[in-house]
DNA sequence: GATGCGTGGAG
DNA sequence: TCTCCAAGCAT
């Protein structure tokens, strides 16, 4: 596609280059849509659409769920695992919460498997059929704002505005909003709702969100390539990566703690899970102790939840959202019965286990391989 | 409106 | 190594 003619230039007023962008920057955005199509497996690709093939609800809604705030990489194995145990919201229903947060297990953001379940049971009751509005959706469990717009638009290829991080940071480089991220959604959604066309919804809040993940990306940001160049306020004064602006992150205070690893006969470890709210909220866990800011001489064996003969195996460290964690890893051998509020894991079903990475670092460290999956090729050898 | 909530990949 | 931050939601 030629560059069009230059009529516009930089001193176009706001208000002008809105009402511009309204017309015919989203067709020119579906063209390059169309041409630019990225195959993921819970995309209806271009030859199926032109056969009349719908999205399912089902696989959008779960994409969507896993998507937020995650890469498309890391979902698309997780995705590809849930179609084939559950392929329809009834089969995810009848599962056991346990075997959704199995499955979720590495994914992060664990309410959101919860939710998952909890809104697959509420379809499921209602025939199995997700409701096909914004206002409808929203009121489920784990669909917000954005994820409720995205089924809409995607899955019923209904009007809707869809507005998720991508399409924050092309609607405010387009504009040049300069107002922090926190209080321009309002405005952004303005802008987006006059932009999204009256045919191909769907297919347009998928080219924005793409446009955002592969042109118009958080760091140097391929403006040559884009094709809303010429739409762009932030192009035309050159700095494009200074948009969204957002406020200063706070930063992270370090915790400490000491995880205890207990091994039993064949290889087998003792686990406990955790209350169902907060932090890593229904998953499974070693022992530990509380993690506190304070740095004292309480993360020893001293602290073990039961006695052995605890030894030092390392130390791992792991960052979530708002802190950074050290564990001091100690193991030892038990043997017994489970004590009360505790499990054996059995050698072959470690790998399987609701565990979070922070808890599969942890069990590394004191037995290296206990979580990886058992393949025919690693032989069974005795660790220790 | 601010805060809590995971993880891994890119630069 | 370090910093940033990704297709947000619930409270």
């Amino acid at each position: 596609m030629a560059p069009a003619d230059q009529t516009r230039k930089a001193h176009t007023s706001k208000a002008q280059t809105s009402k511009a962008i309204s017309n015919d920057t989203a067709l020119r955005l579906l063209a390059w849509y169309d041409s630019h199509h990225r195959d993921l497996p819970w995309r209806v690709t271009p030859r199926e659409h032109a056969r009349g093939v719908r999205p399912d609800p089902y696989r959008i809604w779960l994409s969507e769920v896993m998507l937020q705030q995650t890469t498309v990489e890391a979902v698309k194995s997780y995705f590809l695992a849930f179609i084939e145990k559950w392929p329809d919201v009834e089969a995810l229903a009848a599962a056991p919460t346990e075997g959704v947060m199995k499955a979720w297990a590495g994914l992060g953001y664990y309410s959101r498997a919860r939710n998952l379940k909890a809104c697959a049971d509420l379809v499921a009751a209602r025939g199995g059929r997700f409701p096909d509005t914004e206002t409808g959706l929203r009121e489920l469990p784990g669909i917000g704002a954005y994820t409720s717009a995205a089924i809409t638009a995607i899955a019923f290829d209904r009007h809707a505005a869809v507005v998720d991080g991508n399409v924050e940071r092309v609607i405010s480089r387009l504009f040049s909003i300069t107002t922090p991220l926190s209080e321009a959604k309002a405005e952004i959604r303005v802008h987006v709702e006059r932009m999204v066309p009256a045919t191909r919804p769907g297919d347009f809040a998928q080219a924005m969100m793409d446009l955002g993940a592969t042109i118009c990306t958080p760091r140097r940001p391929r403006c040559m390539l884009c094709p809303l160049r010429e739409d762009c306020s932030a192009v035309v004064s050159g700095d494009p990566e200074n948009f969204p602006v957002r406020p200063p992150k706070a930063e992270k205070p370090l915790r400490r703690g000491a995880a205890f690893v207990s091994m039993g006969d064949d290889g087998a470890i003792l686990l406990r899970r955790r209350p169902e709210k907060g932090l890593l909220g229904g998953m499974t866990e070693v022992p530990t102790t509380a993690w506190t800011a304070r740095v004292d001489g309480a993360t020893t064996e001293a602290a073990a939840p039961f006695p052995g003969d605890w030894r030092r195996a390392g130390t791992v460290a792991h960052v979530f959202t708002h802190f950074t964690l050290e564990l001091e890893v100690f193991r030892a051998h038990i043997e017994g019965d489970a004590p009360a509020g505790h499990f054996w894991s059995p050698a072959h079903e470690i790998s399987g286990e609701a565990l979070p990475t922070v808890m599969k670092k942890a069990i590394e460290a004191a037995i290296p391989g206990a979580t990886k999956k058992p393949s025919p090729l690693s032989a069974k050898r005795p660790h220790d």
